[in-house]
DNA sequence: CTAAAACTTGCGGGCCCCGCAGATTTGCGG
DNA sequence: CCGCAAATCTGCGGGGCCCGCAAGTTTTAG
């Protein structure tokens, strides 16, 4: 990777982590598009060269770690299906060494607290969920070729992948609304275990 | 219901059904605000009173069809849940009075077309999904009343609600893709039946 | 009939996002 | 090391969205 691509990427991240840390810390609507720039090192006109909207830049940090979900799925394309798909999944639940080498600054509690209120902002939560929705569709492409199907014809992919990304959804917003008294990798495992029981393969 | 309550709902309508109309026939950003307001026999700043952005007023169509199932559901307490769920899914997918009364004026081929084309754009689908969101909501609240559970502390409403609406919307996309070779109806109790499958109350 | 409550509308303003064109930086052979 | 082509950054300008506010108008209730 030459010079160039690779300072795109920094900028990219560090575009996006600012927005977040800004809009957990001050609240989504008090953040604007020129604070996020000045945070970064760039102008306000070059941050929508990175991102179409203030929503997708705090947003691409929930697609990223989403996204990794069917990275790790194709990396994985021995075994039964479900096993793969939940071990997949509860890796990236993992501590992750770009996540605490960014955004510190704050004691966890009052993070989290940012962090619930941020996710109430409408047009954010329109954002996560198209973050998701992106997901979903590599998600069937990844399943589709290790079952051997097409992801353009064929329903089951799709159904599989919309259940996963329904289970993993479920499990974050459940764990946000009742706090941490249950680990999430339970949740998930029991949540993902429930949910492949109908659908093995076809 | 005094006339005060009946007028709000008839412009809450009229003017999301223009905006749907306007922007399949048009496509999303070559329609304006005013266009919609002007459709509906209202001022601009008025269009803002009823919703709070253009993509909203679109996806109010389909939040107010989602939002029938969750409403079928509670009306249906007895039997098995997911024949409930399968029933209350299905009767959506009817021919609809009001859909056949307002947007006519094209043929079907075209209006799907500029369905598929609109769909794409990313504000409208993070507006879509988050109404698909707010359904859920709904669903699991219902779920918890009909198992005698609790929608704010147990997982299992909601797990049943994300696979109900995971379900809905991958048929969707998949009808959308593929074309009508395949009835909606068919492929929609095929996927409920796999889904609920795993889900049987625990 | 009258007063309060609810709704509509125009105005003003802040912000977001994008196209454009000129300056700047980077990559790559010579 | 040089200089060119391509990619990137930036300021400017503008269109559009959305909201608060303060009349003006309609509906409701007593």
């Amino acid at each position: 990777m030459g010079l160039r691509e690779r300072k795109k990427a920094q900028t990219h991240a560090a575009l996006s982590w600012a927005a977040v840390r800004l809009a957990v810390e001050r609240g989504y609507d008090k953040v604007k598009v020129e604070d996020i720039a000045e945070a970064a090192g760039v102008s306000p006109r070059t941050f929508n060269n990175y991102f179409s909207s203030k929503a997708e830049a705090i947003a691409f940090r929930h697609l990223d770690r989403c996204l990794r979900i069917a990275e790790a799925l194709r990396e994985r394309p021995e075994g039964p299906l479900w096993d793969a798909v939940t071990h997949s999944v509860l890796r990236q639940f993992e501590p992750d060494e770009e996540a605490v080498a960014h955004p510190p600054a704050t004691d966890a509690a009052q993070w989290t607290a940012g962090v619930r209120v941020m996710v109430e902002e409408p047009a954010l939560r329109g954002e996560m969920l198209r973050a998701g929705a992106v997901t979903e569709a590599e998600i069937a492409v990844a399943v589709a070729e290790r079952i051997g199907g097409d992801a353009e014809r064929d329903l089951y992919p799709h159904l599989v992948a919309s259940a996963v990304m329904g289970a993993v959804n479920t499990v974050i917003a459940h764990h946000l609304r009742t706090g941490p008294s249950v680990p999430v990798n339970d949740l998930l495992t029991d949540a993902l275990a429930r949910i492949g029981a109908g659908l093995s393969t076809p």
